[in-house]
DNA sequence: TGCTAATGTTTCGGAAAACGAAACACAAGG
DNA sequence: CCTTGTGTTTCGTTTTCCGAAACATTAGCA
């Protein structure tokens, strides 16, 4: 599994060849479940079926894959208890409740846009 | 556009049948180049052609198809000087904000890790 | 021992998403 | 006209993801 391609911060990554860390963060982030995978960590650590039960609609395959580029990222690290999250795994959790806090405001909006919502 | 998965709060998304705000706000804006589009966004309306030229790697197709999401979305508006975030769209900027942050301090520790990197 | 259940992980064929390049449409401006 | 810049769509190829099954390991227990 050495062809890892895990965006890391001052080496090229999709939409920047110079790896600015904001740019290797949306790459790495905005890979299918990642955000979620962390999200679910985010009260402690979880095995990886206990991960997956979680995660509705993930398959191990790419559950394994996101696990290892997290892992490479530094973000999240296996221990006795389950994947777990790294201190800067953790320190990912400020930026994650703003974003939620954003998406309550977005659904405020979204329903007031369009009161009538279809069944 | 009749074909619009758009991932809004309220229905179901990826990873979450009931919608809620943050697991549709995960699965609209961890689609590829969602984010950065609104990133490149953030300082004023840009065209589609101009937009393009600053996400090097960013093919026009996949272009269209986020601008049609986010604009359902309600988070981008097309107007005369081009794509521009709505009010919703910009109220990203602090959950933005921090994750540039999160990614600079992510990039001190993944230097510090490793001084010397991959091959 | 042998069975069963829970967990961790890998494999692989098919489906969906993204890419890449070209093309079409339509305005200016020279 | 002809070029240039822009907005947009189309389509064949490549990459990524899904879904289900399989294999490995460990723990409990009759």
């Amino acid at each position: 599994m050495s062809t890892n391609r895990t965006p890391l911060p001052g080496r090229p990554v999709r939409g920047s060849k110079t790896g600015r860390p904001l740019m290797a963060a949306m790459d790495l982030l905005s890979r299918r479940w990642a955000l979620r995978i962390i999200w679910e960590l985010r009260d402690g650590p979880l095995g990886a079926r206990p991960l997956l039960a979680r995660c509705e609609g993930l398959s191990s395959s790419v559950l394994y894959q996101r696990l290892d580029e997290l892992t490479t990222a530094d973000l999240v690290a296996p221990s006795e208890a389950g994947y777990t999250l790294t201190d800067v795994g953790m320190s990912l959790g400020p930026a994650l409740h703003e974003l939620n806090i954003w998406a309550d405001a977005w659904a405020e909006t979204i329903h007031a846009r369009s009161p009538e919502q279809p069944h």
